[in-house]
DNA sequence: CGAAGTTTTGAGGACCTTCAAAAGTTGTGG
DNA sequence: CCACAACTTTTGAAGGTCCTCAAAACTTCG
């Protein structure tokens, strides 16, 4: 049995903070209507109006910025349970393609039912909030994964991302996860052309770092944690801000303490 | 005479939406305390517990991702009015380092001061959101300049988000700003070795595309704009919700008597 | 079984990195 | 105000990573 989506969100929310009981029901209760696609589909165009965020119930999907001379990079993909278009709440347009990359249930929440939620719910924007500013330490760590890793690592460092992802809400068997995507896509993602990536993700499948056909699984995960230098932190899948106030008192008055230079 | 760090970051909300009245003077008035810093100086440290909001109000500030092995990736150049910490305001531990390029002073104000605000007042709660939104599109693009484009293009596409956010605080004069960091840190922060860069930079200044020294002047804007294929509408720097016109007159006539450095 | 899409292979060359050192610049103290 | 140290920019050269082009092999699906 699957979850419904916003089911699915609202327990991606709480792992990070919890919710009162109510809240958790007025979460429950946004109305909506839920929208299939086969895979390899667009769902939102580039440059359509922003209206409605988008949360995946079951499949895979991407977001992909497309640069003047046809250039594509994903920067984002996006698993059930993921709320995709959050980031465009606040603004009038999209400014990135989201696209279905296996067949995928999506549930569509109307901009205007979301703020009138979140403000008469403080807990629920702040969770909502922070969720986006989740999603915004992943785009930084992509940024560096790009800009600082070679393929290889970069490779195995998005599928450790990936893997750490599935494994929080409960998809990871045996290391092992779905990547219904093209390889084509996978360059597009990890700034390579195709053919290169090709041949990197074929050298690590012979040094037997992993196997992929519809899924990959993670043979050597240790070695692939090194290899990527990987620190899952910026994901913030636990609970992040248990703070007890003590504590939260002590630091400030430590920051205070620190004399102007 | 230079405009108080939070005077200038009002402004810069304001240019998306603007705000009542009540709302500016509650805004203006968040107590906080401030902190001056020499160049190349750490302003906060990559673990250091979160615990306060910095906005930028004179120098140039950098955001840093350090990886494993000690390459490092700055994900962000911050200006005067740039709140610089937000993104770590739901957060217990800031995820990368902030650090000055040149002589900097910066106005602190803690989260709880930030959160009391925010709970009373849902037109600030809702500003400050969708400027931490727009660090995200901006995070975005710089995964796709380093994915997808090529060193002199990245260049290029540097600069001239660092001119339109200029312009758009009033410190650009003739199509020359201020960008006082070193070679080394203009590579880290576009993925190139310094090498490269440094070659790259000179192919650019031979082509007379800019000349460059403590500050920067574009020559050729509109082939800047063509080589990089640049689209600044991703910093959503012009009203993208509702600003009444009255108000951004007035906010945009105080921002003009900010001089340059 | 054929058509369309995806993965793989090969080869040549461009882009970019690394290493190492020289030249230029900035800041500091005598 | 000069001299020296520290830092930054520039140069050269060799080599690796990655890209483009082009075509073959494989897979999927109607």
């Amino acid at each position: 049995m699957t979850l419904s989506a916003i089911a699915q969100y609202l327990a991606k929310l709480e792992r990070r903070s919890a919710l009162p009981p109510r809240d958790r029901d007025s979460f429950l209760t946004l109305p909506g209507f839920y929208r299939d696609y086969a895979a390899n589909q667009t769902i939102v165009a580039g440059d359509a109006p922003s209206t409605h965020c988008v949360i995946v119930e079951t499949g895979f999907v991407s977001r992909a910025r497309t640069l003047g001379d046809g250039a594509r990079q994903i920067v984002a993909f996006h698993l059930p349970g993921d709320a995709v278009d959050l980031q465009s709440l606040l603004f009038t347009k999209t400014d990135h393609e989201i696209q279905s990359h296996a067949p995928t249930r999506t549930f569509w929440i109307a901009h205007d039912e979301i703020f009138a939620l979140t403000e008469r719910n403080q807990t629920i924007a702040k969770a909502l909030w922070q969720d986006t500013l989740v999603d915004a330490a992943i785009f930084r760590e992509w940024t560096a994964n790009v800009g600082q890793r070679r393929a290889r690592e970069r490779i195995a460092h998005l599928f450790l991302e990936l893997a750490a992802r599935y494994e929080a809400i409960g998809m990871l068997d045996a290391d092992t996860f779905d990547l219904p995507v093209t390889q084509s896509a996978l360059a597009e993602s990890l700034g390579l052309s195709l053919v290169h990536l090709n041949k990197s993700l074929q050298s690590l499948r012979r040094e037997g770092y992993f196997s992929t056909g519809h899924n990959v699984k993670l043979e050597r995960k240790a070695d692939l944690i090194a290899l990527a230098k990987f620190d899952g932190s910026y994901l913030h899948l636990n609970g992040s801000r248990t703070v007890d106030p003590k504590t939260r008192a002590t630091v400030a008055s430590l920051v205070r303490s620190i004399p102007s230079l």
